[in-house]
DNA sequence: GTCTATAGGCCGATAGAC
DNA sequence: GTCTATCGGCCTATAGAC
């Protein structure tokens, strides 16, 4: 019955190993790691779990390869839009914050994920994915900075993806308050697409 | 001579059960629910296993006492500042700011570690807390409604909160892309505190 | 109240048949 | 490649001495 759910979700023949990642995804990501019991991965792959470890080897180099494609997911489809030299400001704002809430609205606790995995192992990952220097070059970061020198452009970047991404990250304390439906939430976040959008440019014409 | 670290955190005697209280709460906090080994919680509190059981019965009843006091750590201070009739919408921006940055400053990760563990279990926590209809009745909202008719108050509410708690809760990835350095961050925190009461106020002004 | 020692169950990993 | 069966270790919880 498990396996069903697996079938349901994708038609097409997968093989054994994608069959194994996406279920190894679907369960870290909801449980964590360390919540996470390589038999339940198995089970819901509808696989045994000796050919879990069989393509895997282990439970912790499973779980780097998820690791690794969520990064990717995170981050990969806003670097061409934060580094296309020949947009501007307002384009780069309109364009990520339309990205960024598609693949959230898809990939509900993706940050929550990413982040506390992050915190609990406090690894390197500069190596993943060398985003301080593609940041720091960034037409985007040269283009706040021209427009607003006087303050650290983090402070714009942080509030962006706070305004973004935190809902998101919030989601799960709002329900267990019962402060927002399941319903409400979809139509709330895609009002937020044409508010934050908005609110950036305004703050970045808001001399302090 | 983990019992060290906490004589030297507090100085003044403390019951055993506080010990035990106090190091659950660190180590709940950096491991979350199922990467913490209720043995590290009996050694970093200079005891032994099984007083702990004695005194708590359970990991699980020992994780529902610091959760309950997590939860009222991040909202139980910034409830009255919401509530309370008789200041203006502007002072309580400024109130709110200052209050939370100070919690989160020495309590950095405290807003995943409530997330991340509400996400993983999905508990109902109106009875803890009766956030809701705080929320609804409160000062804040009224003025935020009054001043705003045309916008779900949520909005501005979550883009405060997202402001002011994001950082603390992306700082662990930031950290990992080396991106911010562990002494600037706090340098950066401050500046936000100036920061966040003015551009919320802006937000205000803002008609869409 | 606090300890030592251990029961008892769970979980990751592997051996070995097919 | 895929399975069944099982090992060996770890971790929570408790029994029982002091």
């Amino acid at each position: 019955m498990l396996r069903e759910k697996l079938k349901n979700m994708t038609e097409k023949e997968l093989t054994t190993e994608e069959k194994i990642l996406l279920s190894a995804s679907k369960v870290f990501t909801e449980k964590g790691f360390a919540g996470t019991r390589t038999r339940d991965i198995a089970e819901h792959a509808g696989i045994n779990l000796a050919l879990l470890n069989y393509y895997f080897r282990s439970k912790e180099k499973l779980f780097e390869q998820v690791m690794k494609a969520k990064i990717v997911l995170l981050f990969g489809q806003i670097l061409p839009i934060i580094t296309n030299e020949k947009t501007t400001l307002e384009e780069k704002i309109d364009l990520a914050t339309e990205k960024y809430i598609d693949i959230l609205s898809k990939n509900p606790n993706l940050p929550i994920f990413v982040i506390s995995e992050i915190q609990k192992k406090n690894s390197e990952l500069t190596s993943v994915l060398p985003i301080k220097k593609v940041f720091n070059n960034s037409s985007l970061i040269k283009q706040i900075k021209e427009k607003r020198p006087d303050l650290n452009p983090l402070h714009f970047l942080v509030t962006f993806l706070g305004m973004t991404i935190f809902p998101f990250v919030a989601k799960p304390v709002f329900r267990a308050f019962d402060i927002i439906q399941e319903d409400e939430f979809q139509y709330f976040i895609n009002e937020r697409k044409k508010l934050i959008p908005i609110w950036i440019k305004t703050f970045l014409e808001t001399k302090i």
